[in-house]
DNA sequence: GACCTGCTGCGGGGTG
């Protein structure tokens, strides 16, 4: 028998006849080492990583269903966690196909799900339920009661997209959502078995300890062979963005209140030119980094098309078009090939928009770990190549602006983020040590499951079993007083915690469920319908325009007491303003820039423009030594620090500078400071021996409460977190070391 | 200079 054969013979006799009935002729490798370490063992959890459409659910499933097919009913027998409501609604169906011949019924449930649905599955517990951690989160709290029937025999857990959630948040919030629910077994210190599933894993241990903390070493990793990976065709494109060029081409269809704008609008058409050609008649997926931006280049697209007499085939995709716009636009791509979409980090996972052939992405990827999921929605089908095109807007070098501000920053970032993808290598997800707002929600999650609970308890729970456990039991009685002193939290006569009347009112309201800070928006409605959402506090005023849904815009009334933005067709091609910050750069990307600046040789996937640039940045640098000196004078009083160690060293390094009463100007690499050389020295000197601590770096920086419970805590205590998670004091006390050894400072 | 995610339970009134 073949390993191939003994793998399928492992399964429940209905799994195999429904694999038969689908036309399966073979199982994949992942498929059968799946089968193999979840069947051969009773313990071991798995960790199965591959490509996209790989076959990953599948893997987890065939396992799963064929060992629940065998239990008895009367409780849940697997869960499956998915990161979206959209994703769980496509896995659903085929999770009920691979149930065929099983009699296991497969439920819904996340916010959508109608209430019957929900009260069925509770009156008679069976089968597989896919769910997001919010709903979880809601029936730990809501559902208290029935939790021991629902969960008493559940035997596998098993999380979708897992590096969706390492790292972040939401990530921590599930990992005591499950600590909490292994306790409703009816053998807790045994529990259900746990399956994550990615494509995209920067860090195994992190993976690994996410999925089984007390025993990382029994994660079994799965993982899908080198060989069986794809063909890559990339092309990087660069747009010169220069002034004199836009002062002929914007016409009056174009007023916009920002020069910025203006400067970037012929560059946008060229691109957008070529985009039209690239695209042709081949069904692709536009990843675009701001929502006000992709609207305009689908504009573009779709103006250009309709001069040339060609269908206007761009549409839009993300997360403040109305969900029956997406639906549609899921539904267009789908079933019509030819199309192309314009979208944000919606489409990165995997619903499914059927098989596309190009990916396009412009300007530098947020990080290299999107990149590689974003490329990874191209040549899904065998056979078929990847292909990646990326465009980058380029500012025109200004002769009399300074070395650092003529580097195309932008340009090197892809480049880096390429070769970094190309050379297998992706962000490690950095979990926090002390996510005091995350361990709050939890803290008043977990009082209002248990209706009380004692201070010792709640900290063995989250803090010794759950995954707080960084955080001291000083600190978190610290946590405890401060939710005491704010009503959030109360003593009870007997001495257990009970909520407290602020207490109630926050586990009361339906924002609660979620462990992250969601924006408060306004719809926008024409003519009663939705057509998106735009942020509350930057809206639009009547008169003005703006552009949404892939149509043009304007406002004629703004009714705050409705929350609602009443708009009508418009000429006018003008931008919405959606609210942002800026993103954290990883070091190792930064530090791939310098040595791209440094290197002579030409990536072959550069277009001649791009080259041209590179080349021309390469001398930039070589002339003012931005590649290879650290420290560099620039005038009397200021110096140049080039430390190329990633946004949040780099941010630790401006923390202490500022702290000395100078004025630093923080470029995307490298700070501009207002003080000498030696100056500087000696600054850098106080980080590297530690004698500057990082809490007093912590009080420096503003605004301290961002996350979604921190307006519960006072500042001392944010501070605590902000040192720990906000800074990177490590990195930078070794920056700091090595820009005071490094031989060219000068 | 950004992107994304998620979400009750219950009471009252109407209909078949």
């Amino acid at each position: 028998m073949t390993e191939v054969e003994s793998a399928f013979a492992l399964l429940a006799e209905p799994v195999q006849r429904q694999l038969y009935r689908m036309g399966w002729r073979e199982l994949r490798q992942i498929q059968v080492d799946a089968i193999r370490a979840y069947l051969g063992s009773e313990e071991d959890a798995l960790l199965i990583t591959a490509e996209t459409a790989a076959g990953k659910t599948e893997a987890a499933f065939l396992p799963v269903l064929s060992k629940a097919a065998a239990a008895r009913p009367g409780s849940v027998r697997a869960l499956y966690i998915g990161p979206l409501k959209a994703l769980i609604n496509d896995q659903m169906r085929r999770v009920e196909e691979l149930c065929g011949y099983l009699e296991l019924p497969v439920h819904r449930w996340h916010g959508d799900v109608a209430q019957s649905q929900k009260a069925a599955l509770v009156a008679a517990p069976d089968g597989v339920v896919l769910i997001t951690p919010e709903s979880l989160e809601s029936l730990l709290i809501n559902r208290t009661r029935q939790l021991g029937t629902l969960f008493s025999r559940l035997q596998a857990v098993v999380i979708d997209e897992l590096h969706a959630f390492l790292g972040s948040e939401r990530g921590l919030h599930l990992a005591s959502l499950l600590v909490r629910l292994r306790r409703y077994h009816e053998q807790p210190s045994r529990g259900f078995r746990m399956l994550g599933l990615s494509a995209t894993i920067g860090d195994v241990e992190v993976a690994r300890r996410f999925l089984m903390p007390d025993a990382p070493e029994r994660v079994k990793v799965i993982k899908q062979g080198s060989s069986e990976g794809k063909v890559v065709q990339l092309r990087l494109h660069a747009y010169e963005v220069s002034k004199e060029q836009d002062a002929t081409e914007t016409d009056e269809e174009d007023e916009d209140d920002s020069e910025a704008f203006s400067m970037r609008r012929s560059a946008m058409g060229r691109l957008s030119a070529d985009l039209v050609a690239h695209c042709d008649r081949k069904s692709a997926l536009v990843f675009v980094n701001s929502k006000a931006d992709l609207e305009m280049y689908a504009d573009l697209c779709n103006e250009h098309c309709k001069q040339s007499g060609l269908p206007e085939n761009f549409l839009v995709h993300h997360g403040s078009l109305a969900r029956e716009h997406r639906e549609d636009t899921e539904a267009r791509m789908k079933g019509t090939p030819g199309l192309t979409t314009f979208c944000s980090s919606t489409l990165e996972m995997g619903i499914d928009i059927g098989n596309v052939s190009m990916v396009g992405q412009i300007g530098a990827p947020f990080s290299v770990a999107s990149l590689k999921q974003r490329m990874g929605r191209s040549g899904r089908r065998d056979g078929e190549p990847r292909r990646l095109r990326m465009y980058v807007l380029v500012p025109k070098l200004e002769p009399n602006s300074s070395a650092l501000e003529r580097l195309p920053v932008e340009l090197l970032r892809a480049v880096a983020s390429v070769e970094l993808m190309l050379s297998g290598w992706v962000e490690p997800p950095t979990p926090a040590s002390t996510d005091l707002s995350t361990l709050v929600h939890q803290v008043i999650s977990s009082i209002a499951e248990c209706a009380s609970l004692s201070a010792l308890e709640l900290y063995q729970r989250l803090c010794i079993e759950g995954p707080f456990r960084q955080i001291e039991k000083s600190l978190f009685s610290r946590v405890l007083r401060c939710l005491g002193a704010k009503d959030v939290v109360e003593q009870s006569p007997s001495g257990g915690l009970i909520l407290g009347l602020e207490g109630e009112r926050i586990r009361a309201s339906k924002e609660f469920y979620a462990a992250f800070l969601g924006k408060v928006e306004v719809a926008v409605l024409y003519q009663g319908n939705k057509v998106g959402t735009l942020p509350i506090d930057i809206l639009p005023q009547p008169g003005e325009f703006l552009m949404l849904a892939g149509k043009r815009w304007s406002v004629v009334e703004a009714d705050f007491a409705h929350s609602a933005v009443q708009v009508v067709p418009a000429r006018r091609r003008r931008r919405a303003k959606f609210a942002g910050s800026v993103a954290d750069i990883h070091y190792r990307v930064h530090e791939r820039m310098r040595e791209i600046l440094e290197e002579d040789s030409m990536p072959v996937y550069l277009a001649s423009e791009a080259q041209r640039m590179l080349v021309e940045a390469r001398k930039l640098a070589r002339e003012a030594g931005l590649g290879q000196r650290r420290l560099v004078k620039v005038g009397e009083g200021s110096t140049l620090v080039l430390p190329w160690c990633g946004s949040k060293a780099q941010r630790t390094l401006a923390t202490a500078f500022k702290m000395q009463g100078w004025t630093v100007i923080e470029h995307s690499v490298g700070l501009e400071v207002t003080a000498e050389l030696s100056d500087v020295r000696s600054a850098l000197r106080s980080l590297a021996d530690r004698t500057l601590a990082s809490e007093a770096l912590a009080e420096h920086i503003q605004p301290k409460a961002c996350r979604k419970f921190d307006e519960l805590l006072d500042d001392e205590l944010l501070d605590v977190g902000i040192a720990h998670d906000g800074l990177d004091y490590g990195s930078a006390c070794e920056v700091a070391r090595m820009l005071l050894i490094h031989p060219l400072y000068l």
